[in-house]
DNA sequence: ACATACTTTATAATAGTTCTAAACTATAGT
DNA sequence: ACTATAGTTTAGAACTATTATAAAGTATGT
């Protein structure tokens, strides 16, 4: 067993789930990265599929993913889509979104400065601020 | 013909549309309004649904949606859910949106102030900044 | 090893949206 | 008005992302 792999054995152990082979599996592909991850829980079903040494069903990737999400290992990002998007970068950011090609690029967030923010409706609180710079290509 | 309806027919015709019965009741649908109107394409369906005087096909509501979009007399804007949102307030403006009860509303863009914004990569230009702030109850 | 609660799986179901090809219709030119 | 044609609508099929179901499999504490 690899170190990497005991790593996250320990990780998922410590957060309360059971380190299954499929959880595994998709922890290395989500996290064993050097930069941080943009994708689709279809495009991580490719990416798995495509890694065919071993299938994962369709119910498990979604129900893992959403295991992640929920103990903050994975931030579900907003953007105009019909898809949700996931960001292996859990910290405060914010997104270049590039409709054409659909990539999205991380904004640490001391690059941006909200000046002035609106007051929250009566009994609201702003609970988070996401700001997504819509960039093309300049002619 | 009221006067309304002429206006639409009279816009319609402007941008290239021909303005069908179909085109002219949606219009009434989304346009003949005191506030703005946030919607997704299948909410819009069922309100025309419940107007039973007409029925107009899921495809043709689909295309006049996107038509009037790509007029510009609609905005999509983003927000993380799997349904696209659509704004008939097409100004530059930002959003509070409460995750709980998918109720968006509206920011006039002169609310918010970014006092720093990031370097775009090279080659792209920031085309449109978005806003969305994140709200829930205050408890 | 055993019991059990947690997981995975194939499959069906659902929701939103787009595609298709045939029928229909607004409009310009006669 | 009549006609041709390009634009439009339609029902239904197809497609994509996602969630639900219920049975089979597995990790874990004892």
């Amino acid at each position: 067993m690899s170190n990497i792999e005991a790593n996250y054995i320990a990780k998922l152990r410590n957060s309360g789930l059971r380190p299954t082979k499929q959880r595994i599996k998709i922890c290395e592909v989500l996290f064993n990265r050097e930069k941080t991850f943009h994708f689709s829980i279809s495009e991580l079903i490719k990416i798995i599929q495509s890694q065919h040494n071993q299938k994962i069903s369709l119910a498990t990737v979604y129900n893992t993913v959403h295991a992640f999400r929920k103990k903050g290992y994975l931030k579900e990002i907003s953007i105009g889509n019909d898809i949700s998007y996931f960001d292996t970068n859990t910290s405060s950011h914010h997104h270049f979104y590039d409709e054409y090609t659909r990539e999205l690029i991380d904004i640490d967030s001391q690059e941006v400065e909200i000046k002035k923010t609106p007051t929250p409706p009566a009994g609201k609180k702003i609970k988070d601020i996401e700001v997504t710079f819509k960039i093309s290509k300049k002619f």
